[in-house]
DNA sequence: TTAATACCTAAAGCTAACTTTATGTCAAGA
DNA sequence: TCTTGACATAAAGTTAGCTTTAGGTATTAA
């Protein structure tokens, strides 16, 4: 069993973000002692460790809530879990795609730059068509547009 | 020279976004016609296309208008622009890593459900050991924890 | 000439996800 | 006994990034 502060150091996460979770009802399952003191135990760092997940994704907190309700339902409800994670899991693809599109670009720009760098002005970079670009660079660019 | 309308359906963005855009000095070079209505040229329609690459990075508006303030300060911020162009590099790269972690786990749920739904419930997948696991489940259990 | 449409501004409003503040309880050490 | 530190609550405040509202101008179509 561990207390708020000992978790707030496991998750690296403030004390007042732990208890905000708990009042918007992302810890259900979450205990107290006799004097109301929140007591962590291994379910709960696993529900806090799922929430960092589905967080890092994108997940909104109410979508997180919405998804914790299901599993306090029981079994009835694993078709709709199961149906959540596969859309995360395709929403996550999205995301990293689109991510990889931006690198393209911002790694065109680093080129860009380097040559300016090179240079001390943008004058010759600015005005290279896209046929004269390096083959490796010509990549980028087409995988940026 | 296209209009607000025309880029607001160009870049899929509504239009009072665009002007917000505009209000926050994201769009430096935009001229007006003579009855004050902004014409967008393709030097903005430039801007805007790195805007979004930016923003899909995750760059905040306030770091993309001092990106927007060294371009217009001439070749002395060349370098400048280079760094943060760097640095917004690791930046998604780590951004796609922590992605892929996440995507681990929300894989390894799709596999847990998918047991879970078969059984009709989570007795038998949920006391599966990491050690029980089979091979390729196993790795993303592992490359999520 | 009127009505619709597309533009304009300033300012207020909204939402998510915290974060801060003010106030209070409780247990342990000096 | 008193103070310190870790916990608690409710409620107000914060920030980013829009979005909506209210009111006005200018051009075109009927």
């Amino acid at each position: 069993m561990y207390t708020i502060g000992e978790i707030s150091k496991m998750f690296n996460l403030p004390i007042p973000t732990l208890r905000y979770y708990d009042k918007e009802g992302l810890l259900l399952e979450l205990e107290r002692d006799k004097s109301g003191i929140r007591k962590f135990n291994n379910q709960n760092i696993e529900t806090l460790r799922l929430i960092e997940c589905l967080k890092k994704s994108g997940m909104q907190i109410k979508d997180i809530k919405e998804f914790i309700g299901w599993c306090s339902l029981g079994d009835k409800t694993i078709s709709k879990r199961k149906e959540m994670f596969l859309k995360q899991k395709e929403n996550i693809e999205n995301q990293i795609k689109e991510l990889e599109k931006a690198l393209a670009m911002i790694e065109f720009k680093c080129w860009y730059y380097e040559e300016a760098e090179k240079d001390g002005n943008e004058k010759r970079v600015r005005t290279i068509t896209p046929n004269e670009l390096p083959k490796n660079i010509k990549k980028l660019y087409e995988n940026a547009h």
